[in-house]
DNA sequence: GTCTATAGTGCGATAGAC
DNA sequence: GTCTATCGCACTATAGAC
């Protein structure tokens, strides 16, 4: 018998986001997610910097992935191509099976707004960590800004379209759309 | 002698600011703002919603200007150009009088990541506006989301650049060559 | 205006893993 | 013994209810 299970963000994650749905962010507090683990509110804060915060472990992976497809591109290549690059890797994050998981999640999130507001937070630093990479290649700004925030916005959108109720479109197809329509605005 | 100075809400934020600016945010309590001013702290929560509420009072011009400058333009104006117009419009509210104290507030809002969430969440509100506007204009989806997004960039990156240490050429004059930029970046 | 719940922090104690 | 996850307790500030 094990002390302590292995783990515990992702079971407190998990807890969290199935009281935020049922109950309620706001209505839901961080002791009550951590005793549904068997666990004090004192340990829930030790893994997580704030309440909203539970929400968002596990988007490393995600934030790697985009960054990793914008790294893989070649040094020379044009700013909007390494983005497009980092959408196409980001992508794969967001297999067809994840979707229902992802709908849940933006479910709870779209339903408060310090939620949302952590989330645009964490896009805005994903933009900044791309913006970075552009400027390591020798994109000047305001260049390397627009680019990157372009980026994350036909993401955002992309994101969006893709857990709306009744599509089925995999979001790489999505993706393509968006940024499409986002050429033919910008003429 | 009158029973309150008029103007709380506008006394509250300058005080705040000042203070913010010396002691920083989170060593500022709002009970210490309020006393600056002769004021409680349930005064100060009856004002604002919360603490970083105080920072973003007087915004509303600037939103109502930025989408007046949207709404004047013709009907059948293509997107573009009616976030053109909402930035030209907007642009008037950040005369050069007005850039001090934008830096002084801008350096606040970044020496805490609480304040900037707020600030991006008040930024996607504007780009949600202006996004209605060209839906009921009959401009379609993804291209009303994207357009009122590319607005609100394209102000975000202007202004940056604007309060700059050693920024002296108008907002007018930035918007136009970050705008450029980004017509040339998407090609 | 007062009263209260919740978020979040600091610090020390505990106890298993190594 | 050290390291680390957890707990317990005291405390402040925010924010909302009454």
């Amino acid at each position: 018998m094990v002390r302590w299970e292995p783990g515990t963000p992702e079971r407190l994650q998990a807890a969290a986001l199935e009281l935020f749905a049922t109950r309620g962010y706001e209505q839901t507090t961080a002791a009550e997610i951590a005793q549904s683990v068997g666990l004090t509110e004192r340990t829930f804060f030790r893994h997580f910097a704030d309440k909203r915060e539970v929400l968002f472990h596990g988007q490393q992976l995600f934030v790697a992935g985009f960054l990793e497809g914008a790294r893989a591109t070649p040094g020379d290549a044009a700013p909007l191509e390494v983005v497009r690059a980092a959408l196409g890797s980001a992508a794969g994050f967001f297999g067809d099976e994840r979707r229902p998981h992802s709908r849940r999640r933006q479910t709870v999130i779209d339903a408060n707004p310090a939620l949302q507001e952590r989330e645009l937070h964490k896009m805005v630093g994903l933009a900044d960590a791309l913006r970075d990479l552009l400027r390591e290649r020798g994109v000047a700004e305001p260049a390397a800004t627009l680019a990157a925030r372009v980026g994350t916005l036909v993401f955002e959108v992309s994101f969006a379209t893709w857990i709306a109720e009744g599509e089925e479109r995999s979001i790489d197809t999505i993706q393509a759309v968006v940024f499409a329509e986002l050429v033919a605005l910008v003429q």
